[in-house]
DNA sequence: CTGAAAGCGCTAACAT
DNA sequence: ATGTTAGCGCTTTCAG
């Protein structure tokens, strides 16, 4: 009887058989006789034989793990990309190594240091606001240098060469603005944004500007840097304008804020509907059934960003990237 | 010049020096001079020498990897946990493999065999419902078995012998429910619960009812397995009872529900305020600022589930297990 | 101070 | 049908 984990090699000695046998008994080769292959077979059950992966991924110098770094955990969209990226994975065989960045470009850095060299055969990554404001790339591209695959999502950047995964920011902003105003009649929307430096975050203001611009209306932008000081120049807007009939918040915590105000003036005085739209996840309008949200598709960005992955892993020869652009919907 | 990834094998020949002295040097060992030290990191450098971690692992039989299972990452709690881990191990070199059960018991136990067999040095899991309410635990004890070191969380069980870290469900929900009935006046409230069948479940029912007895106070407790049927048993109970002046949701989506027919009767005929209570995070208060939030230090938890893994894979020896219990606060 | 060699557990090409 | 052997990249005795 085998104390631990048995090895092929005790196997062998205990079953007077030769390692390779014993290995090829298992794999069910067809080159080792029935009787010999149940042998080893229950042998192996019964002894809890497991092999040791992490010796087959060093021989085979691959692991089936693939990296993801994402900026932050308690933002849902990211949680919903996750959720898919891991589904995926899982059906793939894969498995999944998770890091947070909490927009750091240090702990970004640090984890493509740890996660590279091996244990990975591939990395998912939405790079941190720092690197993005920064425009620092190094850390990606030395991964992109030792060959290892990658795939950007949402923010993405110019100067890394790689598949990327995106939403139509321009495309999507455009058509809940015009959403807005010709299917719900408003004239004078405000968009609100907490990611006015962030590349998505211009492309989404540019779609509104577009769309106000083309109806004649006069375009009302707010934006800032912290939560508070957002809430804070959102109602005064308000309180100032009464003719404001709709807000379009273009990331979560612009939505989610705006609702607050307005909510807080309704009860006050109870002043007319003004239509709420925003880049949001679904679980919000369930505070708000009124709310428009226009759907990121988090999940579907997560599985394209693993097919594109794997398909890369499989065939690393292609020199040329695919960017892979997910359609945005409003519900 | 080496191209790929060069090994300490390729380097030698290149420099002229053995194996073994590439290594030492690389490792800063006293045993090399220190000019050949130099040489051979230099050339390192030059030619981006990364070790392959693998290899070492492979050799040292540890990976400094940790595995994570839980059920849904869309839920914040779990959100915050993995959010806490990830945090934790980072600091102490750890990465992270992450697999989500989605409540299915199939899923866990095939995520579990991937990640043992050498990928993980410990397995930190918060077991499927599905897993806790048949019982079975075949999965998890076959890694105990191995001697992979496991902590749970959360749900937990008796019949896995393994460290545990959970919050004090009995005594938060007594004395949220006491705070209900002494702070704020509250002579008729309602408990709801989606989660009755769980065994956290059970114990935050019996925190509520034990204090209501103790304050010869009715209880009434509404239980439901879908949040839709949920929902419309608290609107039927708070149309037919308007004594009732508080409600203490025992998890997230209870709370929630209760807070969406609380606000719609609001709005229908300014009902005189309602106190609401209950096991949610955080940044649900901020719909709703009056909202009394059970906080579950979910960080906390992987933080104490990261320390005990942690000093679990550090000396293996001891035999008996721990269970940390985290309390739970109310804000 | 430097080098030779064994070995972690496994697979696969190559004997027998 | 079974066995022998080399080797994945690295660390670590042990010898020189």
């Amino acid at each position: 009887m085998i104390q631990t984990r048995p090895t092929l090699s005790e196997m062998s000695k205990a079953l007077n058989l030769s390692i390779s046998t014993i290995s090829k008994s298992l794999s069910d080769s067809s080159e080792i006789s029935s009787l010999t292959k149940t042998r080893v077979q229950d042998f192996a059950k019964e002894c809890n034989y497991i092999p040791n992966s992490l010796a087959t991924s060093f021989l085979k110098g691959y692991t089936n793990t693939i990296g993801l770094v994402i900026p932050n955990i308690l933002n849902s969209f990211y949680a919903n990309v996750l959720s898919g990226i891991e589904k995926h994975l899982d059906e793939n065989g894969f498995k999944l190594i998770t890091s947070i960045s909490n927009e750091s470009i240090d702990k970004e850095s640090n984890s493509l240091k740890k996660m590279s060299a091996g244990y990975i055969d591939g990395l998912i990554i939405c790079p941190s606001k720092e690197a993005e404001l920064k425009k620092d790339y190094n850390h990606i591209n030395s991964l992109v240098g030792q060959g290892t695959p990658v795939v950007m999502f949402d923010r993405i950047c110019e100067g890394v060469n790689c598949d990327k995964v995106i939403i139509d920011d321009y495309k999507t902003s455009f058509e809940t603005t015009e959403h807005l105003i010709k299917e719900k009649g408003c004239k004078s929307i405000i968009m609100t944004s907490l990611i006015d430096s962030l590349q998505h975050g211009k492309l989404r203001a540019d779609g509104f500007k577009e769309a106000m611009a083309k109806h004649k209306l006069k375009n009302n932008i707010i934006v800032a840097d912290s939560i508070e000081d957002l809430k804070k120049k959102i109602k005064i807007t308000l309180n100032n304008d009464s003719n404001i009939d709709g807000v379009f918040g273009i990331n979560e915590q612009a939505v989610l804020q705006a609702m607050h105000v307005v909510r807080d003036l309704k009860v006050q005085n109870s002043k007319k509907d003004i239509v709420m739209a925003g880049f949001c996840n679904q679980s919000q309008a369930d505070h708000n059934p009124s709310l428009i949200v226009v759907n990121q598709n988090a999940e579907k960005i997560g599985i394209e960003a693993v097919k594109l992955i794997l398909k890369r892993i499989k065939k690393i020869d292609k020199k040329t990237f695919f960017t892979k652009i997910v359609a945005a919907c409003f519900l």
